[in-house]
DNA sequence: ATGGATGTATACAGATCTGTATCCTTTATG
DNA sequence: CATAAAGGATACAGATCTGTATACATCCAT
């Protein structure tokens, strides 16, 4: 019988580790050796779970792809009770994200980086996730009955994604605010008022 | 007397490689021998010029700093003439970027990825990159006259991030067009009412 | 022309990287 | 208890990385 919830399994230990390190150093200028230390694994266990350290570095990101995604969306929902409010609350959430001590911006993004080449699973990894984030808000997005709701999700995802890095490079967490200002105006102008105004 | 613009100099030609490979496959994955086959120039003529790779990164990413910010801005001030419309061309000179076959995203913010410790060289060059392109933004809001400036600059600063890492990551160089249907209703919004000026 | 600066070619030192092998201990389960 | 699976500790192979050293060629100005 397996222990689900008592202690990680060295696979978990492994990957959570890994997910803090690639986070915090990049992926390329993080050794094996420094995943076995920090992770209190060794080499050879590591190598019986991955085959590879490309393995290890997808595992990882699918890992932190669901990990991310349940708690963001979580947070989101916590936050705000209507679509509308949810979609601006996705700003807040960010912010405090932003703010954290351990906020080195988005995996996904620093790891498309350092990996060029497209149509390789990495990409495929980081591409799928953003995806999936656009669709959340695309969800939302129609059930505030906003008028295109494709155009709209597409917006606030790129809105997103620059305050991302804006907050990462220009270290301003309140790019979090920008992006949510400039929000507030796109979900009212697709509001399904009954009054247009010019 | 220097040849000026005859053939480029051993100093430049190690810093066009560097930015050329530096954007490719990112910085801690471009060794220094790599460098070195590809500009023709020997190791020892490298360390010459430079005391470490680390020395060398930071020359690359302030020679593109320069380079890419002057074709960057005379592309937009070739593109159109007045402030607003100006501002607009942004993003149309963005998207042309975005489809080239070289674009692998902003080189800064994919230094910044490799490099999370704040406060270092690396970062002040990438931060001061940024801040300056918003003030070349922020200079043509207020030439049309913007009602709060510097919000506006701050807005399509992070629209334009937003854009760039969505090309990348996503692989979508529309992006550039979502970003510009965004952009117009904030300018819209902060264009000077129709009154007679004095 | 000639000496100093600059460059080429190449070997090498020392560190680090990925991945494998060896030997021993712990642990789970029939 | 017995046995097999899993893991710990460590050494090592081979490649690659940064940076240095050695020996020779080329160019330019006094």
């Amino acid at each position: 019988m397996k222990q689900e919830s008592a202690r990680p399994s060295k696979r978990e230990q492994l990957i959570q580790t890994a997910v803090t390190l690639f986070a915090q150093n990049g992926i390329h200028a993080t050794g094996i050796d420094t995943i076995v230390e920090h992770s209190g694994v060794t080499k050879k266990t590591l190598y019986a779970h991955f085959r590879s350290k490309e393995e290890l570095v997808l595992a990882a990101l699918r890992h932190y792809d669901g990990q991310f995604r349940n708690s963001f969306m979580r947070q989101v929902e916590t936050k705000a009770r209507t679509p509308k409010t949810r979609l601006l609350a996705i700003f807040d959430v960010a912010e405090t994200w932003f703010s954290q001590q351990s906020f080195y911006g988005c995996l996904f993004i620093n790891a498309v980086g350092e990996h060029s080449i497209p149509d390789t699973s990495l990409r495929y990894v980081c591409k799928d996730f953003k995806r999936m984030l656009t669709e959340f808000i695309l969800k939302l997005c129609i059930q505030m009955g906003a008028r295109n709701p494709q155009r709209l999700a597409e917006e606030l995802s790129l809105l997103l994604e620059g305050a991302i890095v804006t907050a990462q490079v220009s270290q301003k967490p309140d790019a979090a605010k920008i992006a949510k200002r400039v929000a507030a105006v796109l979900i009212e102008k697709q509001s399904p008022h009954e009054t247009p105004q010019t």
